[in-house]
RNA sequence: GUCCCGUUCGUCUAGCCCGGCCUAGGACACCAGGUUUUCAUCCUGGUAACAGGGGUUCGAAUCCCCUACGGGAUACCA
């Protein structure tokens, strides 16, 4: 019964996207690809001081990186273009002229000194400021007058006066408000150029656009837009205001508690199908309990209509753990390729093509204990690089353990004499394809070309033994030695890792250091 | 000031439209335990909310009214 739905993402180019317009985009991009219907991207440039390629570029840029894709509009085309509103002039001309035919438009030649006189006079009075309208019903003698003092004009709506008027809103219901509380808007300013609320209007009709769903801040506008669509004899889009997104204390989300650009949290490692996630669920639930779902999931349960009446607050904590989340889930292939950008001189690029089984180990060896992509390039830094400095933890560990420090250059001369894998990228592929980090307990290839993670446990255990020492002892001050730090994947996984030589030389280093 | 919207655990929310299944469910965070060579993961358990006040009703988180608080709009910006 009713034509497939067409909705659309309206910025306007005068910064970069941040995560209320990538939620706003995100409903519209889902609703109309729940049903089958278009999206298309309409840029609103009709603020041309504002107005920036590089705004543009982000958003475009922003919208991608989320998952946003757009049947219609820039970069892509459409058969309803052009879709800036720079470009469309001609048509805002022509629907105001029609406006002016019908009697619901009129030139206005008040001096902004003179609008800002009659607002104040209003309020004064306890009513709502706004323009006086005292150039609604000029005679077009006086007209003539005026525009002959004066200049051309600006074009007013002329807002039918006492009349209740109930919007029907997917979001919030029907929401009432009588139109004389509502201004004569400007249509049109003194250069031509149209204002949002025209521009918007005129757009959304000419684009055959069903549904628009927006910011809250929006629901006044819905009014005036939705009247003149009634005068131009059209019915308006199903509009769905929604609430904002907030920061923590409640106000407006500001820089301080969380990045509002989006591209931020592409360059500080978010896994993007989870800021997806995350945004979707500001305001959105995909049931009463899963919080994680993937975009299939969420297209085949969306409606407009479910979107909470309610203002929300930025988590950052919640999105780092969904990020994780996601991480933990990825298979590790695909999280090696989608960190490399992240890598840094952490893993050099040669090792990254010359090596990539012992890439793919060290990678996977911190799947569960990352949050973000960028994290992996501090973790793993130790396998790669030639020698370790102990962090403040580490160097406690050892010196609190300085009875077994001399037992670790035995360890090491254990180790030089033991089939390890090698040190060097290049070669040792077979070491690392026989034993996928990280290893699970009790599991181990049989012909295997070296010894790994589990024969290096027993081996240990063995010294131990010998030697009457703890295992729990030799330890810690071990993974300090190798790794420099405390924490991290399980111990033989690290020895594997970092192969014979290396192994070698930092347990003596450290053994000669600590001893 | 005026107009509009909103108010369930600290946070995101389910439930509300179509009153009883709500001794209000899930997730993040937090706390306690377990697994573990560390960290992380994972598992188990716990703390914690219907803004307040009036109605309506046999019965209200759910319907109505008032108050308080929060947010938005009050532009020739979008």
């Amino acid at each position: 019964m009713t034509a497939t739905p067409r909705l659309r993402f309206a910025p306007s180019p005068t910064g970069p996207l941040h995560i209320g317009g990538a939620r706003t985009a995100l409903y519209n991009w889902a609703a109309a690809r729940a049903q089958g219907g278009s999206f298309l991207l309409r840029i609103e440039d009709t603020d041309r001081a504002r107005s920036t390629e590089e705004s543009l570029r982000q958003i475009l840029a922003g919208l991608r990186w989320v998952g946003i894709d757009w049947d219609e509009g820039p970069e892509v085309g459409g058969a309803h273009g052009p879709y800036f509103q720079t470009e469309r002039l001609e048509l805002y001309q022509r629907y105001a002229q029609q406006l002016i035919d019908g009697g619901h438009a009129y030139e206005c030649f008040a001096t902004p000194e003179e609008v800002q006189e009659g607002r104040e006079k209003l309020q004064a009075a306890g009513q709502r400021p706004m323009y006086d309208r005292r150039h609604r019903d000029l005679s077009a003698a006086e007209r003539d007058a005026l525009r002959a003092e004066r200049g051309p004009g600006s074009l007013r709506f002329r807002m039918p006066l006492d009349q209740q008027w109930t919007l029907p809103d997917l979001c919030k219901g029907d929401v009432s408000i009588n139109l004389a509380e509502l201004d004569d808007w400007v249509m049109i300013r003194p250069d031509g150029m149209p204002t949002y609320n025209f521009a918007c209007v005129v757009d959304d009709l000419e684009m055959g656009i069903t549904h628009v769903v927006r910011g809250e801040e929006h629901l006044m506008n819905g009014f005036k837009q939705a009247v003149l669509f009634d005068l131009l004899g059209a019915a308006a889009p199903q509009y769905a205001h929604i609430p904002l997104i907030l920061g923590k204390g409640g106000k407006k989300l500001s820089k301080r508690e969380a990045s509002v650009d989006i591209l931020e949290y592409r360059d500080k490692g978010y896994v993007p199908e989870a800021v997806f996630n995350y945004i979707t669920l500001l305001g959105w639930s995909f049931s009463g309990d899963q919080d994680v779902f993937s975009k299939q999931e969420m297209l085949a349960k969306f409606r407009i209509e479910d979107i909470g009446s309610s203002g929300s607050k930025f988590d950052d904590e919640k999105l780092r753990w969904m990020s994780g989340d996601y991480i933990r889930r990825m298979d590790p292939a695909e999280l090696v390729e989608r960190v490399r950008p992240f890598v840094g001189e952490a893993i050099p690029a040669a090792v990254f093509d010359a090596a990539p089984g012992l890439v793919r180990n060290a990678v996977a060896c911190y799947q569960e204990r990352i949050e973000l992509f960028a994290e992996i390039a501090d973790k793993v830094a130790w396998v790669f690089a030639d020698a370790v400095s102990f962090d403040d933890q580490a160097q406690k560990k050892m010196t609190k353990h300085a009875d077994v420090v001399p037992h670790l250059a035995a360890y090491a001369d254990l180790l030089e004499s033991s089939n390890l894998p090698s040190s060097d990228p290049a070669a040792r592929a077979a070491a690392d394809a026989a034993f996928p980090l990280p290893s699970k307990q009790g599991a181990e290839p049989v012909a295997e070309p070296c010894m790994g993670p589990a024969a290096l446990e027993a081996q240990l255990r063995a010294f131990c033994e010998e030697r009457d020492i703890k295992f729990g002892h030799v330890v810690h001050p071990v993974r300090a030695a190798l790794t420099g730090t405390t924490a991290g994947p399980g111990l033989f996984d690290c020895v594997f890792l970092l192969g014979r030589d290396k192994a070698v030389a930092r347990l003596r280093a450290a053994a000669a250091s600590n001893g």
